[in-house]
DNA sequence: ATGATGAATCGACGGTGGTCAATACGTGGA
DNA sequence: TCCACGTATTGACCACCGTCGATTCATCAT
């Protein structure tokens, strides 16, 4: 099968009806919020988007160096950040190319709060 | 010894020298925000962090019931956020009251591109 | 003092996550 | 066609985390 990376929930959605602070979250809300920010709660993961987001475009390759990451390694934090919208992939050759989805981390700063 | 839940790093101070799409992170940085977002990213947290921002001030004990979850459980949890520095607890008697820091998760905001 | 109540800690269990070596998959060049 | 290269997946190992029962600690009332 290949279901691959593909993120399970549209990137422009909101992750919750307001905001953490201002109403107590249903357990589907918290669910989906806890995904999202588990997948930003890793150093690695973290330096890896500002990574990506610094050069609004890069390939795989280009981040085992950075990271002193393996390559298996480099392709599972991709994949996480992937699957939860955070970033988006395109195969062009046989390289990988990332870019940032700046809608989704303004989606996770409005369901904080922003 | 008596280090409790005595938050880490000052709750006003921000997270990173910018934010996260702006510039690459140090491993410093991601390790620092990486440790605050690991305490968001838990769905039990978050409803925890939820019904504390809705009441202002609520107890520990008024936490138990809406959460489904233990006293141990729950006193756990009020831990972890505390030492984020995203509540802040103060014990009246024999009650533990929390209420939030907004600061701290105004600083995530910004972390995250705010 | 003694007992009652709320909270924190301890110990243990099961589940999950980060990591890498080895391998499989895909693509493009010779 | 065959090989080289970049990527994805598998399997395994180790560490960490969420949870709860049992216990301990702290505070107040009697």
């Amino acid at each position: 099968m290949a279901e691959a990376a593909a993120p399970e929930a549209g990137t422009g959605e909101a992750l919750c009806c307001t905001s953490v602070i201002e109403a107590p979250l249903s357990q589907a809300e918290a669910a989906k919020l806890a995904r999202v920010l588990d997948a930003l709660a890793d150093p690695v993961r973290l330096r890896l988007l500002s990574l990506v987001a610094a050069q609004k475009e890069i390939c795989s390759c280009d981040l085992e160096a950075p990271l002193a990451k393996s390559q298996p390694t480099v392709s599972h934090h991709t994949k996480v950040l992937a699957e939860a919208g955070l970033i988006v992939g395109e195969k062009r050759g046989r390289w990988m190319w990332w870019r940032v989805e700046p809608k989704r981390l303004a989606a996770i700063r409005a369901a904080l709060g922003g």
